[in-house]
DNA sequence: CTGAAAGCGCTTACAG
DNA sequence: CTGAAAGCGCTTACAG
């Protein structure tokens, strides 16, 4: 019994033969008795062999790995895309390297070189990702796709969901279905997507008529005080409807407007943004607009592999693609004027 | 412009040092002048440098990477289970790597092997992780830790939740708050934590009491199926209790029952396994067993990379801690005999 | 304080 | 069909 586990080199001396056959035999090449085949495979399962990722890596210049950066792994929105991800990796025989929760720049630095040697290409979706810390931090030649980034000029393709027109819509459902004071409930403050969001609802705002801004951070936490507080003001100021920034924050502000007596929708309409699976079951089921968020884990993905497919790492797309991805309007109880 | 990224050797050439110099720059160590120092960390951050994973892994062996091996991500239970171990992992500076649905055992055993040589540990969790599965395909001298497994003799430390006694605990709360006629909605046939969960509602049923068993197979699919079959069988007959072996299935069930015209409680008390975040935003809020989901994959990780930690990865444990994690009951609205 | 050299475990031309 | 050798990009004794 030795202490480290067998290498290629332990097979071919057990089987008597060179390590290079060793490695076609296990590697499938045509070239091979199929008797000195038989017996290296012999050899290397009695050894318990399998062949060391790093060192094939190495050499191979291959990894069949891919990274993906996130911001947080959190609920169920991230859940959701590392399934879609996932998914599509597992399609593909990619394995899945995750990094996340880098809430300073540094961190996400260290975590994008990190990568260096370990990925063959990168899903990057972190709120760091302009093209200044990309070009400074992403190993040059590494393959990547952005998610939902704000990027600008960049080098690489990104896959956004369409924020504003989202919130626009959901605004314009609200207007529509007789609400007259419509409040937003914002994310955090220097968050790209929430932005979007907040132009969108403006956008969706009847011409002449002020938007009323709550401010919160996405968490279901700051849902709750932002719905405590509006159940809070008097009747005749607050709005008849909330729509916030994302669903854990409706969410929270469900719970708020419960404690508080207050009926959704009857007395105040509520909605939120992305459509992660919580939202169908809150009673009443919470409107929202849907983010097809595995679906964009595994387009990310898709279109990642096939860059690496391509081979040519060195072509850099002179105007690499922007692609949106829309959203859907869903209307649920929370939003009617009355329960059916 | 190159093709490729640079490498510790271009970074040594226009510094005008060797390589070796480099790496103890980069590396911190101490025997470096200050200034040669200084002009190498400056060219490396002019090339863009980042040492590769790969070269480094496979002289140093060690990756700074664990693996998770998990039946399947979908879902709050894996999302949760995800979180905790990536939570650990960072606070330890590990990155993660993740490999799920092994629908097959095949499939699951190269899922091991590829594991070889790209991290330093792994944490299992899967329906085929018996123990000659594992002396087959795990790499010799990687330290694992298994999560939830039935194995016996295993090599490895088991982190395993307490499904007996849970689940006798709610069979015995349902009898003790008045419930005559209890179902079981069981998981997948050969699922060692399903069976478990069954044999401690089994154990809680009154003496002479007989079961009886509803299959299902852990999704909401299978729970909806069976609340609707129970919903429509004759009002004498049905049980006044329905314990599903894990949440996902109770909220399958409720829909059922609330499609049906079935009041939950007062017809029908409802209690599931896992408490997923889910489970407390039901209307009624669900009844369960509460499993500290993301605790454990952080327990599971911690006493991993203290085993890294340890070096000696051939100071085998004659006896391998099994360690069970506690649950508590959780009682709501779904199990109470009136709403409050 | 610095460099030349060996070596980690593989794959792949190049010979034979 | 098989082997000896070079090399992937690093780190680390060993000298100096």
């Amino acid at each position: 019994m030795s202490t480290s586990p067998a290498t290629i080199k332990d097979v071919a001396r057990e089987a008597g033969v060179s390590v290079a056959t060793v490695s076609r035999a296990l590697n499938g090449a045509e070239n091979v008795l199929p008797h000195t085949r038989q017996r290296i495979l012999d050899v290397a399962r009695e050894l318990r062999y399998a062949p060391s990722g790093a060192a094939r890596s190495l050499i191979t210049r291959r990894t069949d790995t891919v990274g993906a950066l996130l911001p947080d792994l959190h609920g169920e929105f991230f859940s959701e895309l590392i399934r879609g991800i996932d998914q599509a990796a597992r399609a593909r025989g990619l394995h899945l390297l995750l990094s996340s929760s880098h809430d300073d720049v540094h961190e996400a630095a260290a975590a994008l070189r990190a990568m260096n040697g370990r990925v063959d290409g990168l899903i990057v979706m972190s709120p760091h990702a302009d093209d200044d810390f990309l070009s400074q931090n992403l190993p040059p030649t590494l393959p990547a796709v952005l998610l939902n980034s704000g990027v600008q000029g960049a080098r690489q393709p990104v896959f956004a969901v369409d924020n504003f027109g989202g919130a626009r819509a959901m605004t314009e459902h609200l207007v529509g279905s007789g609400r007259r004071r419509i409040a937003f409930l914002g994310g955090p403050a220097g968050n790209f997507e929430a932005q979007e969001r907040r132009r969108g609802y403006e956008a969706g705002l009847p011409a002449g008529s002020r938007p009323v801004l709550l401010s919160g951070d996405f968490s279901e936490q700051s849902g709750y005080a932002a719905g405590a507080a509006l159940a809070a003001s008097a009747a005749g100021e607050r709005p008849d409807a909330l729509f916030c920034a994302n669903d854990m924050m409706a969410v929270g502000a469900l719970h708020a407007f419960a404690d508080a007596g207050l009926r959704v929708p009857d007395d105040i309409a509520l909605a939120g943004f992305d459509d992660i699976p919580l939202a169908r079951y809150m009673r009443p089921a919470l409107s929202t607009v849907r983010v097809p968020i595995a679906a964009m884990g595994t387009k990310a993905l898709d279109a990642l592999a096939d860059a690496l497919d391509v081979g040519d790492r060195s072509r850099a797309l002179a105007q690499p693609p922007r692609t949106v991805i829309p959203v859907e309007l869903v209307v649920r109880e929370s939003c009617t004027q009355k329960f059916p």
